[in-house]
DNA sequence: ATAACTATACCGTCTGGACGGTATAGTTAA
DNA sequence: TTAACTATACCGTCCAGACGGTATAGTTAT
């Protein structure tokens, strides 16, 4: 064997889970390469590292994404509440790991970066699919913008000591809301 | 008399315009003082002879907003088909001039420019409360988070080549869906 | 057993380019 | 004459990425 096992890359999700909360928090232009070495702990070459390019940090983080959002699909097809109710939950902020992954993304989606703006595309296309078998096609899109627009509030609320207002008041309303779509 | 008159200001308009549409089209990151310069047909010096600071214009950029915000939320408030039927109808992108000074202060507030921010929530708390005096308060959140993902999906169609789709269609369910939330 | 070697996991510094802004000297049109 | 420009050179800062070096841990030949 030539290969041997040293060290293990502690460094490695520190700088990931570093990216994304800079993302959430400050947005696309505040994570630069050393700001998220800073707050990983990390030098800049260690992060490099492990990402030979900002590019490819992004990568691993939007896969990251995809397959929490693959998980959650198959949730939502089997939600007992129903595809529509299960939707609006879960697009309440609720500092999940798909939540944190997913306004991270939106981060990069919002500076038009091509292949987060392909898996939103992507996503939308399945939910809606999913929604339009729960409250019909006519009412799908109703709901599917109205979850867009809790995430579009979510990115209005900015910053560490962001609100994260009194979302909860909102979940009865929505959910009232969507049970008069689906009748 | 005949004071000399001098030439009008023909670059200020021009600024502006690009300014808007750069951000509209390729985002913030994008619009930089030169690239601005160089769509409105502008040298860099000319740019910065009209607005001393990029803050500056964006600052001009957010007064053209308020005030077509402002005009918009009297139409509203008097539009024959109700507030949120006039809402969902004025939130589907159309290239008026409203909608892109609106989509142009998005990309700032994506990028966490605090007064972007600040006028969003203004207008937010403005159309919420027009649209709880039309369905009521518990489907007027409903109804505005439609309106948002309307907005957060032009957000996402990006670029000159920016499909801008079939939200035609998408117009009637959304109204048919109003309707059911008013009665 | 241990010296020599190898692969991985980092650290710290430097460079080249972009961007916001300044400065200045000249040109055009009312 | 004066406001409204053009054209260009320049400065300081910030950023992505390159690069060379160091530390650690396992492997192999002796």
């Amino acid at each position: 064997m030539m290969g041997t096992m040293p060290r293990k890359p502690v460094a490695r999700e520190a700088v990931l889970d570093a990216f994304e909360s800079l993302l959430i928090e400050e947005g696309e232009r505040a994570a630069t390469l050393d700001a998220v070495a800073r707050r990983a702990g990390v030098s800049k070459g260690g992060l490099l590292y492990h990402f030979p390019s900002k590019e490819a940090m992004i990568s691993v983080l939007l896969e990251r994404l995809d397959g929490l959002l693959a998980a959650d699909v198959k949730a939502m097809a089997d939600a007992p509440e129903g595809a529509a109710a299960y939707f609006i939950k879960s697009s309440l902020w609720a500092d999940t790991r798909l939540d944190r992954a997913f306004v991270a993304a939106t981060r990069l989606a919002e500076v038009a970066h091509e292949e987060a703006l392909r898996r939103f595309a992507a996503a939308q296309a399945r939910w809606l699919e999913l929604l339009a078998g729960d409250v019909g096609p006519a009412m799908a899109k109703a709901v599917l913008y109205m979850g867009d627009g809790l995430y579009f509030n979510a990115m209005l609320a900015r910053g560490p000591g962001g609100p994260l207002p009194e979302v909860g008041a909102d979940l009865e309303s929505l959910l009232a809301a969507v049970g008069r779509l689906r009748s």
